[in-house]
DNA sequence: AACATGACATAAG
DNA sequence: CCTTATGCCATGT
């Protein structure tokens, strides 16, 4: 039996983020068992398989602010797809106050 | 094995 | 607000 790698653990709580909420890079690496694993959430999402399906559009940086290397063509295209699901978004910024999913709340 | 790169976070100046 | 430095994992060369 092997344990989860990091990467699967990352995957995994990304997985688990439920429509309509936000999480950022931080708090998934702090899920995911070290907050330090923050730039390897990136990575992971970087490389993640289609198969996975993970909800990347739900990740964001700690302002709430869409990575710009995330799709080709703009942020706009990931703002829009939160918009859809309940997210507000304003400046390409989420409130993350209200919309960060996690029990942390600022 | 060594080095460089990458969708971040935090601290310090 | 900005830059610089450090931390972490996996991958590519």
């Amino acid at each position: 039996m092997k344990e989860k790698n990091t990467f699967d653990k990352i995957y995994d709580v990304v997985g688990q983020i439920p429509e309509g909420k936000v999480a950022s890079y931080g708090q998934i690496a702090e899920l995911a068992g070290n907050r330090r694993w923050a730039r390897v959430v990136g990575y992971a999402l970087h490389v993640v398989p289609d198969s996975m399906h993970l909800p990347c559009h739900r990740v964001v940086t700690k302002e709430g602010r869409v990575s710009g290397a995330f799709l080709s063509g703009g942020v706009n295209r990931q703002a829009r797809m939160l918009e859809e699901e309940g997210v507000e978004i304003e400046e390409d910024r989420v409130d993350m106050r209200k919309y960060q999913w996690s029990k942390r709340i600022f």
